[in-house]
This record gives C-alpha cells, sequence and structure tokens, in this order.
DNA sequence: TTGAAAGCGTTACCAG
DNA sequence: CTGGTAACGCTTTCAA
C-alpha cells in the first residue's frame, strides 16, 4: 500500500538540526529581529533541504493572519490577447513583490462565499462591481483589498480602476481627422452596458460635442457572420450617412469589415472602421485594420504595482473611497480601414 | 481610525447562539455524523448570520489536511476559445462537485515552490510535464494529484492526460479523401516541440503511412506577416509537390491563407488548408477555413470529472503510474479552404 | 444532545 | 543567542 507520506514539519527539521523548534522559524521564515549564528543557520538549511521541508501555508496564513494569494476573477476567461498579456505581466510584476496571482473563471460573478471557502486571499481583483454585501463577507473574511473593475455602483461598490479614456479617444480623435462626421459604435453583446462600455461611449460623445458632432450611435453586434451582415445593413438604413465605426474591439471591427465586403461597401471609402486591440489576426485583414494598441505588459505592471501598493499601506477596504485608476498606455496604429 | 475589523469566529457565534464552539462547527460544516435538533441548529445559524461569520479557510485545512483548491498552471494564458471554453467549463464542473479552480500563469513552468508558498492545492494541473524532483515537493506538501499535459518524461514526469489524437485524424483523413497527396504540418513556434506537437505529427504519419503516402513535411509559421509569406514560399521551394497542409491551430492556418494570397497561390486548388479550433474569425475569413471544431465543454467536463475521481479515490501521486487520459471531442467543420 | 479539550503547523513573545 | 510556550480558528474524539 501507499500510504500518505506525513508531512515533514518544522518540528522534523528542528530534530535533525538538533535545536528547537522556535530557532527553525526564524531561520526558515526569514525573521530579521532575531539574529542566528551562520553555523546554526546553515545547518538548519541542510536539514530542511535534505528532509524535503515544504512550510505549510495554512498552518503559517492561521498563525500570522496573512496571505500571499490575490485573486483575479473573471466572468469568461476572455479569449483576447490584451486581457492575457495584461494577466501574464500582472502575474510576474506581483510575484517579484512576493504574490501570487490566481485567475478565477466563473459565472457571472462569483459568489465571495465560494472564493472565501478555497482561499484566503489577502487581494481580489474584478472585472465588476460587487454589491456591498459581498464586499462585508470579503472584509469578514480578512480580504484586505477588492478592486472592482470601473465606477461605483449605487450599492456602495468600489470605484474606477482601469481607465479606457485614452482607448476611445484615439479612436474617434482619428476618426473625426480623416473627416467623417457621423460616428457609429459597434458594441459587443458580450459585454452589454458594462461600466466599460459606458465609459468610452462618454469618451467618444465628449469629443464628438467638442467639434459640434452628433452624438455617437450605438450599435450592438452579433457574432454570428449572417448576423453581422444583416445588423450593419439595417444600421445603414437607420443612420444612413453613418461614415466611421469605433469597433469596441478588433474582434467586432473584423465582424464589420466581414459585413461590408458582403454588402458590397467600400472601406474605408464609403465607412472607416477603427479597431481596439491589435490582435495578430488585424495586419492581416483585407483592407489592413486601423486600430488601438494597448501597451498590456505596462497596464499589468500598472496593476500589480497599485495593488501591492495598496496591500503595503495596509488601508483597508471602504467601498467607495480610496479608488485606484491605472493608466492604459494606447497608441494608435494606422493601416488601411481608416 | 478604521482599525481592522476583528473577525467572526465560530467562538463569537457560538457565544452568541448560547451553545459550545463544538456545536457550532457541526451545524455550520454540516457534520452528518451528529444529529443537532432543528431549534439548536437554527438558532446557530440564525446567529451565524447577523454575525457575518466566514470560515477560516486556513484553519479549516490545518485541522482537516484537506484542501478544495485545484490549480492549472499555464506557461501564457493563451489567447484561444478552446482553452477558454475549457476552462471555463472545467471550472463549472469542478465547483459542482465543491472544488475551485484556479489558473495560474506563469514563466515557462512555475516552481512548486512558488505555488505551494501560496495555496495548498489538492490537485494541480500542468501543460507539460513536472521533473521529478518537483513532483516529490508536491507530494511533501500534501497535494494529492498532479497532472501534466501529455507523455511520460525521461525522469519520472507523469504521463497522458489529453488525447490530441483525433484532431490529426480527422484533419489528415479529410486531406487524403480530397486528393492531396502531400501533406505539411504548419506548426506553431509557441509550442516549440512540445508533446502535443509530437502526439499529433506521429497521428499524421501513420495516416500517412497506411496510405503509402510520404512522412509529413513539418515547417513552424513565424508569426510576423511578412515572414510568414517567406516561411511559405521557401517551404513550397523546399517541397514542390506540397498540396495539403495540416494547421497546428486556426491561427496558423489563417497565417497560411493570409500569404498563399499574397503569394498568388490558390486555396483549395493549389493547395489544401486545414485548420484547428475553430475561431470565430475562420468563417470569415476568405476563403473561410475548413477546420476541426472542439467540444469544450465537454473536454471541460471530462477533465473535471477524471481528476474528481482520482481525488476521491485517494490515489496518491506516483509518476508515471495511473495515467489520466481525457478524451476530447471532436467533429470536422467543412468550409471551402479544403 | 452537548461540551470540554486536544491538536493541526506556525510564529513570536519573553525568559533563560 | 536559544528555547519554552501561548496563541491562531477549526474539527472531532470522548465524556457527561
Amino acid at each position: 500500500m501507499a500510504g500518505v507520506p506525513s508531512r515533514v514539519t518544522g518540528a522534523d527539521v528542528a530534530r535533525a538540526a538538533g535545536v528547537s523548534q522556535a530557532t527553525v522559524s526564524y531561520v526558515l521564515s526569514g525573521n530579521t529581529r532575531q539574529s542566528i549564528p551562520a553555523t546554526t543557520r546553515k545547518r538548519i538549511l541542510d536539514a530542511a533541504d535534505r528532509l524535503g521541508y515544504v512550510p505549510h501555508v495554512s498552518a503559517r496564513a492561521l498563525r500570522t493572519g496573512q496571505s500571499s494569494v490575490v485573486v483575479l476573477t473573471l466572468p469568461v476567461m476572455s479569449d483576447s490577447p490584451t486581457m492575457s498579456d495584461m494577466i501574464e505581466s500582472a502575474s510576474a510584476a506581483l510575484g517579484r513583490q512576493g504574490f501570487t496571482l490566481l485567475t478565477y473563471v466563473g459565472g457571472e460573478r462569483p459568489s465571495a462565499a465560494t472564493l472565501l471557502a478555497s482561499v484566503a486571499p489577502a487581494a481580489v481583483l474584478a472585472l465588476r462591481p460587487f454589491p456591498a454585501t459581498e464586499l462585508a463577507r470579503f472584509r469578514g473574511a480578512g480580504v484586505r483589498l477588492v478592486v472592482p473593475y470601473a465606477e461605483t455602483t449605487r450599492d456602495g461598490g468600489w470605484a474606477d480602476w482601469i481607465d479606457w479614456g485614452p482607448t476611445a479617444q484615439l479612436q474617434v480623435d482619428h476618426l473625426i481627422s480623416r473627416g467623417r462626421r457621423r460616428i457609429g459604435f459597434a458594441a459587443s453583446a458580450e459585454f452589454g452596458d458594462a461600466p466599460v462600455v459606458r465609459r468610452r461611449i462618454a469618451t467618444i460623445n465628449h469629443a464628438l460635442e467638442e467639434h459640434g458632432l452628433e452624438p455617437v450611435s450605438l450599435r450592438t453586434m452579433p457574432s454570428d457572420p449572417a448576423a453581422i451582415i444583416r445588423a450593419l445593413r439595417e444600421w445603414r438604413e437607420d443612420v444612413p450617412d453613418l461614415d466611421g465605426i469605433c469597433a469596441h474591439t478588433d474582434s467586432i471591427a473584423i465582424g464589420v469589415l466581414y459585413a461590408a465586403r458582403e454588402l458590397g461597401l467600400s472601406v474605408p471609402d464609403d465607412i472607416g472602421v477603427v479597431g481596439a486591440d491589435d490582435l495578430p489576426f488585424s495586419a492581416m485583414v483585407v483592407p489592413a485594420l486601423t486600430t488601438v494598441r494597448p501597451n498590456n505588459l505596462a497596464l499589468g505592471e500598472n496593476i500589480a504595482t497599485a495593488v501591492v501598493n495598496y496591500l503595503r499601506e495596509d488601508r483597508t477596504l471602504e467601498a467607495g473611497r480610496n479608488p485606484i485608476t491605472v493608466s492604459r498606455p494606447v497608441s494608435l496604429v494606422v493601416r488601411q480601414s481608416a
């Protein structure tokens, strides 16, 4: 029979090294307030290594009341490289600061209970605001920071996070500078009217107003090819002078390009299209997509920095106060579609 | 001053409900071996609710030695919907069984230490085999299952996992049935010669051999548009009769389609291309991509089931033994590219 | 049916 | 500099 190889504990190491458990803890947890002679230290380190000692996280967390886990909750594991890159770089940056980023993918929003029943995160990052009741749960469980994605909710959810303004600004400015007068926003069904979307539309409208142009025409694009064609045709019927489209993502933009071609419209002559994300495909479609390229590595690092600062400052969670704002560096990539 | 709102513990609930801490534990942890009268139970539940009690996972884990966390480690947060869908459905299925799936994105492979220093997972899933030393670490930390992605490594890593055979089989069978005689495999630089890749090539070669055809011609495609064109031109020069390409992913396939168009080649007349993944874009490119569509929801559920069964059976980790094999249901989607 | 109490593996105070 | 030892919050055995 296999038999569970019972765990090597600090006491085992102490016995092997001929010291007390306390001394082992001082050495292995890197406590600097207690000086330990090099020879004792080495004896302990050797013994720990030989025995294959692995500290018990739960015991440590129980004792210290601290956790090094940061959980990012996502409703779906998005398929955009933007999200991927951002997560990668945030993960690396947090790792450098001694934290571990773990991503939870679940339903609309994971209930606080689900998360708390499994890990005891130091911080929780989310794309949507949490209702006040869930915030309270987190606080009660010792979670020190919860950062929903954007905008304050009526019931006291957290405020701002990633700043989407510049993305929308670049899109609309470019279209206007190319002489477009009637701008539309092609939204994604996936995002509904999430704060992200509202923020971008607000930015666009602000720019349009400054130029004395009509407010943006909003349209949600489906994902089925035939449906996209229909949607664009109807959009053009409803807004005949529509001549510039800001797409929520490159995926949406590519769908619009496809539909335009099928409808016999010329891009960019009849209509200009600007995407957002700069997907690998976007350079290969015909016409090549003009789009907004995010610096996702920088974004991820900005997020990590903001989170770590908050945690280090030991601020407590308070709905609607001390909002975190993370800048999202972007640049315009001009190709052929606008 | 804010002041850390000290945590509500089981003792607090016991005091409020006028019972002992033990009784609280029986009720709140759903222990069935101990019967508790409905009135006492209700009193405890009410008190817990009123006080906002959240059980302390670390304390529980320390006491029970069990964890409900399953960690999936990924070298990069892949941007394919295949991976996304799979993770989503595995997460949901594991959730139904009382486990929480958390994804860790890190470097090549996270060192076991990183993971273990933060969470105490019940199981770890990975895309690449772990070296024996890391496996030992996991075992020492009480991790009950570690499942690398594919094939046994020389130093005793784990064996098989997801079965990629059928995907390759559908690709090559389709090309052969359409009269292609000289088949190539367009690989992705991202995957190098990962087990996944070797497995697929082996399957293709097996099929080719059965039909008395030459072994597959392997080529790694770059991601830069100009480089892709160059790569395809050179490939055609080296293998002039190349008339069918199995691509590792739809992304790769779309790159090939793009290069073929730029080189004045007709797809499918001069060369047939079959992708794998069935990305949303794949139906919209010209010519529309013939591809292999995975049933990712089923895949995710299969993974969850396999993991839970292992955990429930309480098997211990043993390199190279008791391999998990998860089937990956696929179907062929015939469009225009082959 | 309830409760007292023993521990799970750590950390950190305080005496030696 | 080192080592007892008291928590941390929970589960579960054993007695009442």
